[in-house]
RNA sequence: GCGCCUCUAGCUCAACGGCAGAGCAGUGGACUCUUAAUCCAUUGGUUCAGGGUUCGAAUCCCUGGGGGCGCACCA
């Protein structure tokens, strides 16, 4: 653990990052020998470089002023010109010039700052001024060493682009890349818009179990772990929606969860092992409402992100603040392949229509697992404007009331854009009777092969019982929401940490 | 899991069977208004690892590893 690179040797070869490291390890050594800490505790700073700007922005070039401020940020260039030197210097959300003079400074400190390193984090007390050219500058009067940096910045003009590494040191992705800077600052808006969005309609945040008895809630293969003093199995959660269900019975009307869920599968540009989910209750509400805050949160969320409504997907210009289309998954799928299908339509037929389109039908399927099946083989993708799709089938929506026109169909819909699924919804299945029915089904097709089917959840059940009202439920993929606003096509760009295998050292 | 691509200095990239190079960073020097400062000089390599082919391998082949993309998987 303990980084002990053999400094003096390695100072003899003269260069390469253990050379370089050497040098200022060394160098942090004088200091202390000098009396001067490399790592001082605590800096107070008068004003973010923001701040700065804000307020002397506008100056003239070749003013100097008698305000004094005091800033601190990271070193990120430096232009050495003998006896005057400029430094630019960033803190979170600004950048302002450092303008050190040799005959402001002294020769003394003057000749310390030749031992300062792009990456360095500096206190800077002095004066706003702008130069001849313009450049809002702070006149240093005392600089001083915040935090020594050991190791060399990557390119100071092209960055890092080697998207392993940026994953696997996003810390230095985020110290010389602008955009990955941008986006997670996409990500932070995203999820404050959609907190300030519900707190607005009376919701509720809350917390519920990660460690789960039974994985339930979506179909997905789960994490298996382990609790040793209670010796038994626990899964990590796959979604959050039977616990809030729960909390509805219990009468919290309004409740929503942001959380981590995970999932033991695939990993690609729309998948990454763990990922974040916002689920909402809603009492008293049905399909159609939970589809119109969806659009509410959404639309809201992106006008915060960028000031607009507008999007660019796939070259499409969209404005999402326009009402977004809602069509039947078997009407789409319908058209998309010249004759009807629907979950009542004979399964050796729907048999014949999965099979032309490239998909390898399996002894268990359902009708309705056909119709989704054929859905995504043959309509989803062509999705690329905010499109509701909804009815699902029965069968493969355990969790979704029957819709009151169809009885083979669920008042469900799922939100497509840019061919991915972004968020899911549905009138939730409030009936105890029919719940487990459904569930026994669920368990039936588990036994006969289908691994990611669910099982009875009694304690659901039982909750069921008591009452719970009509309801409305929805689920976004948080992840995928902050890919469509930030205008990412990888999942990796929006997680800070994402799933990776473990570096070798 | 399968297929294709990729891995060269701290970073960004050349060299593509014939002496491993450049820019940035670093080091030494010049310069008191720069903006990726500029100018002069300069250090720095297990070419991902191992094996093979060859007079000769960063380059071709094999195995393994990391990563990317696609497929599969994925409410």
């Amino acid at each position: 653990m303990t980084d002990a690179p053999d400094a003096e040797s390695e100072s003899e070869s003269g260069s390469g990052l253990a050379a370089e490291k050497a040098r200022r390890l060394a160098h942090v050594g004088e200091l202390r020998s000098a009396g001067v800490e490399p790592y001082p505790y605590r800096f107070d700073r008068t004003h973010t470089l923001a701040e700065v700007r804000a307020e002397w922005g506008t100056l003239e070039p070749g003013t100097e002023t008698e305000h004094r401020v005091t800033v601190a940020g990271r070193m990120m260039l430096r232009r050495d010109t003998g006896k005057l030197v400029f430094a630019q210097l960033r803190d979170r959300d600004g950048e302002i010039q450092l303008f050190i003079s040799k005959a402001v400074v002294g020769d003394e400190a003057f000749e310390q700052i030749s031992d300062l390193d792009l990456g360095d984090w500096l206190g800077a007390e002095g004066t706003v001024m702008t130069t001849r050219t313009g450049e809002l500058s702070v006149r240093v009067e005392r600089l001083t060493l915040l935090a020594k940096a050991i190791r060399p910045l990557p390119d100071k003009w092209r960055g890092l682009t080697d998207v392993d590494t940026r994953f696997r040191q996003r810390y230095a992705d985020l110290i010389v890349n602008e955009e990955a800077r941008r986006v997670f600052r996409v990500r932070h808006e995203l999820v404050s818009s959609i907190r300030r969005t519900l707190a607005g309609h009376g919701y509720v945040e809350v917390e519920t179990p990660v460690l789960h008895v039974e994985a339930g809630g979506a179909h997905a293969r789960p994490f298996v772990t382990h609790h040793h003093t209670l010796d038994m199995q626990l899964y990590l959660r796959i979604a959050l929606e039977l616990h809030l269900k729960r909390l509805i019975v219990g009468g919290m009307e309004r409740v929503f969860e942001i959380g981590r869920i995970f999932r033991n599968e695939g990993i690609s540009t729309r998948h990454n092992p763990e990922f974040t989910m916002m689920e909402l209750y809603q009492a008293f509400a049905d399909v159609t409402d939970v589809m119109a805050i969806t659009e509410e949160l959404i639309t809201t969320a992106t006008l915060d992100c960028t000031g607009s409504t507008l999007l660019t997907i796939r070259g499409q210009e969209v404005d999402l603040a326009e009402p977004w289309p809602r069509h039947r998954m078997v009407d789409l799928t319908s058209d998309a392949v010249g004759e009807e299908v629907h979950p009542r339509v004979p399964i050796e037929r729907l048999r014949a229509i999965a099979e032309r389109h490239g998909l390898r039908p399996e002894d268990h399927w359902a009708p309705g697992k056909y119709v989704e099946e054929i859905f995504e083989a043959t309509a989803e993708h062509q999705l690329v404007r905010p499109t509701f799709v909804t009815g699902h089938p029965v069968d493969v929506s355990p969790l979704a009331r029957t819709d009151r026109t169809d009885p083979l169909l669920t008042e469900r819909f799922e939100l497509f854009v840019d061919g991915r699924e972004l968020a899911n919804g549905y009138s939730e299945l409030n009936d105890p009777v029919e719940q487990r029915v459904r569930f026994e089904h669920e368990q039936a097709f588990k036994d006969a092969g289908d691994a990611e089917r669910a099982t009875v959840d009694e304690d659901y059940l039982r909750a069921l019982e008591y009452g719970m009202p009509p309801t409305g439920g929805l689920g976004v993929g948080i992840d995928r929401v902050a890919m469509l606003i930030a205008g990412v096509d990888s999942i990796k760009e929006v997680i800070l940490f994402p799933t990776l295998r473990p570096e070798v050292w």
